[in-house]
DNA sequence: ATATCAAGTGGAGAGGTCTCCGGTTAATAT
DNA sequence: ATATTAACCGGAGACCTCTCCACTTGATAT
């Protein structure tokens, strides 16, 4: 997760590594006994035999770890999406949303503990969101590009623009685990019927 | 906030109506002082000089409190609320979805501390979450209703009303606090913006 | 007036998050 | 081999949420 390998930057201490593996290894043994939403950093650092200072000056909190757990998997979906949009270089801008769409609930269906995990933000890390996470912003680039070659609204440029980046937010927001969650639960939605709605509600064009 | 003067049910004991009010005062000087997220329900019970205990019996949590602290003014949304829907009765349902839409953001303008605070929910409450809050509940409401009148995706009338519920459910969701605040924060929207990007994103029929 | 008892009260305590900081220790320079 | 030092460690502690329960008290029946 720390990536600083860049330059001249001191490798990572022996007996600091070998605490990271601890620490992902207790984590992913407690998420999937209890479940992400189930286990407390407490509980973490002591399944993990560190004190919780040490798991702090690492994760600032489980959003951090999540991400962390999940980081391959993260890697495979931009890949998929990249893919995709590869070998559907000439589709419609909607039916290309569409795709990328059907591969996030995958794979949202496929990791929802640790996604839930990630964002089930503790009201403190709201503060300071300076960087939204990786996820969040590269998808958003990616949403956006699509939004931008729909014909919008006039040839207005910066208003197009705008707007792209404003359905990108709103697209994403709709595809949280909050807003997934509760079309699942509370309106009893398949996946499938969940990428059918959004569909028409983001990008109803009929092609 | 009890209501419960129904029928043969006891009146609410002398002591905890002053229990209550201490509270709704505690909270009210504590939350303009420094903002209701800074507050903590331990604060608002030693400003109350009540125990903890007796806090969270009558609110479960700073939602619930927020809410109540709220009951007039949303009562008077939603009077504005219907009075627009009554003066406007024949607009199309893209025009009137936008005046509604106007006034909630106004509303939330005024009243944007506790409404965070309404909405900041502790990641236990998302347990049993049986009933939305009244206020969501009657906002989907509306909103359905105006959704529906739109000349939607050809005459299935289940198809309709499913989409119906559907863009009801994420145009509150883009319009909750994490997402407006995302708005008005991070990407430097101005209210009037947001109320129009809104349109162009849920309603775009140009009429 | 008095007895009754559901409603109400407060605080101890379990379990969490997160910070701070004095004491290590591994990597590097000498 | 030794000194230096930035990174790292761990746990005490501040503060929080929320529950439980022995005790008190106001409203009602008698």
């Amino acid at each position: 997760m720390d990536e600083r390998q860049e330059a001249g930057a001191r490798p990572e201490r022996r007996d600091a590594a070998e605490n990271r593996q601890r620490i992902l290894d207790a984590a992913l043994r407690l998420f999937d006994r209890h479940g992400a939403g189930q286990v407390s950093m407490n509980q973490i650092a002591t399944e993990a035999q560190i004190g919780p200072g040490t798991l702090y000056r690492r994760y600032r909190n489980k959003s951090e770890l999540c991400l962390d757990l999940m980081k391959d998997n993260i890697v495979l979906l931009f890949d998929d999406i990249e893919a995709y949009l590869e070998t559907h270089r000439d589709d419609s801008p909607s039916l290309r949303l569409r795709g990328i769409v059907s591969l996030f609930v995958g794979f949202r269906e496929k990791k929802n503990r640790l996604l839930a995990g990630v964002e089930e933000s503790p009201p403190a890390a709201r503060a300071r969101p300076k960087a939204l996470s990786p996820l969040y912003g590269q998808l958003h680039e990616i949403l956006v590009a699509q939004f931008e070659k729909m014909p919008g609204s006039g040839q207005d440029m910066a208003v197009a623009q705008a707007s792209a980046v404003f359905k990108a937010d709103m697209l994403l927001v709709a595809l949280s685990s909050e807003s997934y969650a509760a079309q699942r639960d509370v309106r009893g939605l398949s996946p499938e019927e969940i990428v059918e709605q959004l569909g028409l509600t983001f990008y109803p064009e009929r092609n």
